[in-house]
DNA sequence: TCATCTAATGCAATAATGTATCACTTTGCA
DNA sequence: TGCAAAGTGATACATTATTGCATTAGATGA
């Protein structure tokens, strides 16, 4: 799969596709889709970069016409990483969603500092490297953060 | 949680050799070693595992029997992350001390969910296979967070 | 169909983490 | 000495995240 950008604002194709898959990889794996959980990962999928909690809150406040809890959001937000169809980019406090959604990948994050956008690359030999590292210490690891903030293409032409 | 030493405030050989050598690291670049700073690094050395702030601040305030405002800790946490001789955990919201302390390398980090005990590791290949990446999207890279998290060798025997 | 059980959600309060701002002090230096 | 810049202190505030418990929605089986 390409990388892909979590900027493109179609609603439609790649949008659409990117949803529905993510949706039957959890339903393959017996989870369950709520109401609120598709909400927020079609939330995810529109949004134009990392969403903090509460800014989700405030989108998904806004399309519901209702109040939301901050805790249902992050036990959303916790669901959904653990389903791996969506991300916590640790350097933001922010949810991405994940195009690539099985449970054992790491994705490297590329965020621009200056817009926002953040682009999700899959790597394997990154993660073979590092895990080579770990076992030599008999460490085992479970989750995987790779992260690398600075400027996207479009914003070093700005500046 | 295994038990920890954090009460005694002398320093073993180690974490000796390392504050002195971080110290000396920032001297040459003409950055100010002030108490304030001095004392973090070396709260942030005898410590076996990442520090937050707060929890930073509260040991500080035990030796320097004095208080200590939130900022003055950030700032200074900020200033030696700067300087390379501090890392920031990004997924733990913590600082460690960094015994690498160059100013462009990346540093790997194992993280022990049981005990927190944090392992730096040093690998060039994986900063050498995500820059390739970045560059071919026309991306810039100015900061790097590797972070795995999981169980260290001694947390593992005992679960 | 209904009773029942469990997962999911709602809600209030609050903890934990991080920042803005301004005033004051120290330091380096002409 | 006096100035400018860097560093620190202090208050208030903003943002992010969690806890505990009540309630509701969905699945399950008699």
């Amino acid at each position: 799969m390409p990388p892909r950008k979590h900027q493109s604002t179609d609603l439609n194709a790649s949008t659409r596709q990117g949803l529905d898959s993510a949706v039957a990889a959890c339903r393959l794996r017996g989870a369950q889709i709520t109401p609120l959980r598709e909400a927020v990962l079609k939330a995810l999928w529109q949004a134009e970069r990392p969403l903090g909690a509460y800014d989700l809150r405030a989108r998904l406040e806004e399309t519901q016409e209702r109040r939301l809890s901050a805790p249902s959001i992050y036990r959303t937000l916790d669901f959904l990483c653990e389903q791996g169809v969506a991300a916590r980019i640790e350097s933001r406090n922010a949810y991405v969603a994940c195009g690539h959604p099985d449970h054992n990948h790491t994705c490297v994050f590329l965020v621009c500092e200056a817009c926002g956008d953040t682009t999700e690359i899959e790597n394997p030999k990154v993660e073979q490297l590092i895990s080579k590292d770990a076992k030599r210490l008999g460490f085992a690891v479970r989750r995987r953060v790779v992260e690398m903030s600075g400027l996207c293409a479009p914003c070093q032409q700005l500046s």
